[in-house]
DNA sequence: GGGGTGAGTCAACCGCTGTAGAGTGAAGGT
DNA sequence: ACCTTCACTCTACAGCGGTTGACTCACCCC
């Protein structure tokens, strides 16, 4: 038997299996093709408790799909050293464990979900924009920063979701080295 | 009244008229949200008759969402023009009113759709990397169409699929112009 | 140790959606 | 003028999936 548990600490657990499950899912399948039934099954639970804590499918999305945003390795950076920081900064969230499934789930569904897109609109793109933009010292200070932007949020799909080779099992280094001088390109 | 309408004819339209409500509602709110009554209904006619030309809902999808592959202008283009003829390449399909709708229900779907993702994978993103890794004479070819295929992806979907500003409204030359020397620093 | 609290379960509902099959009416050939 | 063919519709089914409300049982405080 397992060894006695108090009741938070139960509480905590689960919730945790819970939005374990619903990230794997999210961002192996996305969220129209998963079920409550089926992160209720990964979790080991039953379906109905999911709803209990999370409301609904859109409130499990909502606490599942979450981008750790610590914009201090961009604002720090100076411009020379802004493509590489970049750079290391979405590769390092796609490597760490702890952040991988949740920016998948993201970063999969924000082409079909609302929420999704809105999240990744305003606090990735958005705020991480302004603040590429900021560094920019030119008149197309902020169509650079989207572009930017935009081949960030390329290389993160083909990388990680659609698994293209050779870039899926490119080294860290080889990206790099190819990329960060493309970046420096747009910011003049 | 309308005209009498011979039966091949009125078929071939309604046949169109089922193919461009799919492609709006696939492109617009993704496969998964799109309904063969939705598509019916846009269409001005009965849902089973959807089920009767395209067998089911991925037949449908996979008449719908398709690329226009002309890559004349890729592999005819030397390592200089490379960059400026795939950027036009990419925006004149969505400009197109003819490709747009199907092009970006391919690319709307590319994650969260097997078909999908699979025509991505092998015709748009293969094929051409590998017509623009043939351009490129270093060791890292591979790497670089890849990248360089990733960054056109990303660009693709910033502006047209989440219509991201000021990306989304930008002109044609403006992107030419910034985006074409990062990458041609993909390029060496 | 008894009552309350809260974690977790069970069974069911209900709307939606893909899909099937029979039916209808007009076009078109003979 | 008849009969075939075919575009098109009507109705219905069946399963899935989100959601709910009542229930059970272990833990914890008094």
């Amino acid at each position: 038997m397992t060894a006695a548990v108090p009741r938070d600490e139960r509480r905590r657990r689960t919730e945790a299996a819970i939005l374990d499950a619903a990230r794997e899912l999210f961002s192996d399948t996305g969220f129209e093709r998963t079920t409550i039934r089926g992160v209720a099954a990964r979790a080991g639970i039953d379906p109905a408790l999911v709803m209990q804590y999370y409301g609904n499918k859109e409130g499990l999305f909502a606490a599942a799909a979450r981008w750790h945003i610590d914009q201090a390795s961009i604002l720090d950076a100076d411009r020379e050293e802004l493509p590489t920081a970049a750079i290391r900064d979405l590769l390092g969230h796609f490597e760490d464990a702890d952040d991988r499934d949740s920016a998948a789930a993201l970063l999969r569904n924000c082409l079909t979900h609302p929420a999704a897109a809105e999240v990744m609109r305003d606090q990735v793109m958005c705020d991480r924009a302004a603040a590429v933009a900021a560094k920019i010292d030119a008149p197309d200070a902020e169509l650079r920063a989207a572009l930017f932007g935009a081949t960030m949020m390329g290389l993160g799909m083909a990388r990680y979701l659609m698994e293209l080779e050779p870039l899926a099992s490119a080294s860290r280094e080889d990206i790099e080295r190819l990329l960060a001088p493309a970046l420096a390109a747009l910011l003049v």
